[in-house]
DNA sequence: CTATGTTTAGACCCTC
DNA sequence: GAGGGTCTAAACATAG
């Protein structure tokens, strides 16, 4: 089976799935979601391969984002004009690979409740006061990221906030990445861990995903560039959301109804999975910035990382 | 009108 | 061979 960063796939078929890249291109955000225009704009930037065709794959692609779970779509707020939603990947879409394989997931994600406020049961008003919380959450992070000094914080930590952590999600390019540098005597590089610690990777990377990294990608916008110019506090980007300026993520809400979405979502609303209370933590990268000093215990970043958070299952 | 999103269907390939 | 994942194509609906 290919294995990415061997070489640059050129003009040839990169050896990923359509999820891969769409996910690739989720994670390779700072915001961990992506408009379709940019998920495109992502793809053709690293894959000339796809930049032919474009009718074909991204129907392709569009259909993979609506019919797997592991995509869920956020629509954009009133003050995020613009057109079609936000995409992003479900927090516990897991494991989905397996061999280092792009190209074949070993199972298909699939959740299992419909939605987080039917999962804990919400009456409708219930369900408006939930959220006006989350709207209240993400204006006062709003705040935060406009200050430039407030205390950063970890971002989508992918597990490296809490030390009893061991989640990484397995898209991230981070974590991708990391597979390609198991290091002899069963210690694997870490670049999450790298990243956390402030260590510059771009060499690293360049070399392990060329096409990704590569020394002439220079202008095709780093992928996990963590320019502390560019983000605020929690990870938010100053500039935008990748376009036109906003700097307010959208309220995540899993539109698909599949009697699962969320099944574990029993603890809510304390232990919302970051991810789906879009708490700006879990949106925003695990950069050197946003290390050590944020965190208070329980935080809803927490969640990302437990897995009784938010339960979802890899469905045959 | 175009981009986006959903759904259905068939073919191909892989794993069990 | 069955079942499942992926790819491709197409039709249709909707939003900007």
């Amino acid at each position: 089976m290919p294995r990415p960063g061997r070489n640059t796939y050129s003009d040839q078929k990169p050896p990923y799935s359509y999820i891969s890249l769409t996910a690739m291109a989720i994670q390779s955000c700072p915001e961990k979601m992506l408009p379709l225009s940019e998920i495109y704009k992502f793809i053709m930037d690293r894959f000339p391969y796809y930049r032919e065709n474009t009718q074909r794959w991204q129907n392709s692609l569009r259909h993979n984002l609506s019919f797997n779970d592991c995509f869920i779509k956020i629509p954009r707020r009133p003050d995020q004009p613009g057109k079609g939603s936000f995409w992003a990947l479900h927090p516990n879409c897991g494991d989905m690979f397996e061999n280092g394989s792009f190209l074949r997931r070993r199972k298909r994600f699939k959740v299992i409740t419909p939605d987080p406020l039917a999962a804990v049961g919400a009456k409708p008003s219930e369900a408006a006061h939930y959220l006006q919380q989350q709207h209240a959450k993400l204006r006062l992070s709003a705040l935060a990221a406009t200050g430039a000094h407030l205390p950063p914080v970890a971002g989508y930590n992918l597990g490296a906030a809490s030390p009893a952590s061991t989640f990484k999600h397995p898209f991230a390019i981070e974590n991708i990445i990391a597979r390609e540098y198991k290091v002899p005597g069963g210690l694997a590089f870490s670049a999450v861990q790298s990243v956390s610690a402030g260590y510059p990777l771009h060499g690293q990377l360049s070399s392990a995903w060329p096409h990704m990294y590569g020394a002439g990608a220079a202008d095709t916008a780093a992928p996990i560039s963590m320019a502390s110019a560019d983000y605020g506090a929690y990870g938010v980007p100053i500039k935008s959301l990748c376009h036109g300026g906003q700097t307010l993520p959208a309220i995540p809400v899993p539109i698909k109804a599949t009697p699962a979405s969320v099944a574990g979502l029993s603890a809510l609303p304390h232990h919302l999975p970051a991810f789906l209370s879009n708490s700006p933590q879990s949106l925003s990268p695990t950069s050197p910035h946003a290390a050590a000093s944020q965190s208070s215990p329980g935080a809803p970043s927490d969640a990302l990382t437990s897995p009784a958070a938010l339960q979802s299952v890899a469905v045959h």
